[in-house]
DNA sequence: CGGGCGGATAAGCGAAGGGTTAACCCGGGC
DNA sequence: GCCCGGGTTAACCCTTCGCTTATCCGCCCG
């Protein structure tokens, strides 16, 4: 029984799937089902069995997931404990959603890190709307970027940022197909809740690795994407995209930052919130990369367990 | 950083000595300072140093330890709670002093295990009477029988056994050597404060690896042993030995069975401490072996913490 | 009935974990 | 000055973890 054998089953249970816990952490679907398969047989019951929506938990299981939820989140504290006591770079685990990611998570941790006295450690994640409330409990991230949660019990959420939502092309044509990034096939994101309330039927979207892929699709003609107004508003000025107007659009949206209730928030988590509040942190939204060298962008870290 | 490390953590900084870490759980000491020497790197933090009067706490260590003490506990009852989930044998785990072990845990284990209409697992094992208040809160034992332990917080104690301890040897001498069982180098056991009350000198004392041993020890002529009456009457019936008078003996002694406080205790552990009030158990602590064949004679399971 | 989705299993591999014995320090006491 | 108790380190071993890719299996659905 190790702590990422619990905390494999915790994500199980709390996502409902292998494949989603397994995207959650970042690895392989079989090393997620071989940890549970090891908890197991370790502990002599099944724990969670598949079943018609998703997989439920056996009575064992059911006793299990509460200890094992807070062993993972001792574990996590454990190290930040210690970390903070001898006065070791604290880390900062941001999960966003694969828009802001894409764009405004690296900058904006990168200016964090760099702003605070302390040494810190950023690193950002992509995640699905629907996994961060679970991320955040678990301890896997400490603030999630993208949209409001502050539905969930014991997470807030304030809005962070706001913007226009526009759709870009080179011609209007009267059955476009929608050329998006990973978000669409988000259902919690903005750019999958536009297309559904435009009914655009499946085999009308195409997803493109990011955001930056599908609007050069888009100035080649291929169809519309969907574009934050100010992100995409130099290659309209130079001509290469449209903005093209819809039903639906433009549409404000509203960036959240989510973190756990302030009495179990770490310190680390409400000073970076707290950031995001600066008239720095905003300009690095409206206008990310000014300023930052390219050689600053670190590739994403990944979210982790401990090691 | 896995649970068995932080267990080692917690026994060390508990019981204040590697050594004394290393024995309580059974294995050998490197094992212990190099399950440390892990922690220590992984958290990149001394944790506990050489001071003193035992090892004392770094900062670090300090805020450690309440924090891996409760995820020992949880990783803990997380196994108990499945366990007990899907009717698997439950586990008893008894540590008992080395006079107690030798003659009576076992067969009032046994014929625990054999009255109680649960399947159960019962392992004993031996621990210095000073460090069973450790094993008791860390969830290595759960029930520990020998001294009086009531004044710990947390741990209840309660008299199960009353006997007198009487010397015996061949002949009377002036300045006898004292021939006992481990338990003499107890300090905290009744054949170590009795020798202490006699001012006996460390070189007329010679330990034997159990108390079999010194009586036969003691028959030959070697000097005189210490024994509980009703366990060393037949050899005295038999002229192999007799009752030696001392200012100090015979004494009265109570074995006490202590366990955590009701609410943080085990079912198992409250079925055992209820056994040991019934009359059959007190009938094995008097006569032990009576009716119990060899072959139930299980050689004593160390304590263990999970695999 | 064939596909496809999602979980389980197999095979393999590098890196820890966790144990041992033996040897090495290091401070304190006679 | 030397020994000794107690912690650490070294060297070595085997097992388990934790991850990968590839494959299989059970089930639902058109």
């Amino acid at each position: 029984m190790t702590l990422t054998q619990l905390g494999a089953f915790v994500l199980v249970a709390r996502l409902g799937s292998v494949t989603r816990a397994a995207r959650a952490l970042n690895v392989s679907e079989p090393a997620v089902s071989q940890a549970l398969a090891a908890l197991r047989q370790h502990l002599g019951d099944r724990l969670i069995v598949r079943g018609p929506g998703g997989m439920t938990l056996t009575e064992g299981g059911a006793r299990l997931l509460p200890i094992a939820s807070q062993m993972v989140v001792l574990g996590a504290d454990a190290e930040g404990a210690v970390r903070a006591a001898r006065g070791a770079p604290e880390s900062l685990r941001v999960v966003a959603t694969a828009e802001v990611a894409e764009f405004v998570a690296a900058p904006l941790l990168d200016a964090f890190t760099r702003r605070t006295p302390r040494e810190v450690e950023g690193g950002a994640g992509v995640g699905a709307g629907s996994e961060m409330p679970v991320l955040l409990h678990n301890r896997l991230a400490d603030v999630a970027l993208g949209p409001y949660l502050g539905d969930e019990p014991g997470l807030v959420s304030e809005p962070v940022f706001r913007a226009r939502l526009v759709a870009v092309g080179t011609v209007p044509v009267p059955r476009p197909v929608w050329l998006v990034d990973p978000s669409g096939a988000d259902p919690g994101s903005e750019t999958s809740a536009l297309l559904r309330r435009l009914r655009v039927p499946e085999e009308r979207i195409r997803v493109y690795p990011n955001q930056t892929a599908a609007w050069a699709a888009a100035a080649d003609g291929g169809g519309l994407a969907i574009a934050l107004a100010h992100l995409v508003a130099p290659r309209v000025q130079r001509g290469e995209l449209r903005v093209v107007g819809t039903p639906v659009t433009p549409a404000e949206i509203r960036w959240h930052a989510t973190t756990l209730a302030p009495e179990r928030r770490p310190p680390l988590a409400g000073a970076f919130r707290r950031f995001l509040g600066t008239a720095d942190a905003l300009h690095l939204m409206r206008t990310p990369g000014s300023g930052v060298p390219p050689s600053r962008f670190r590739p994403p870290v990944y979210v982790t367990i401990w090691s």
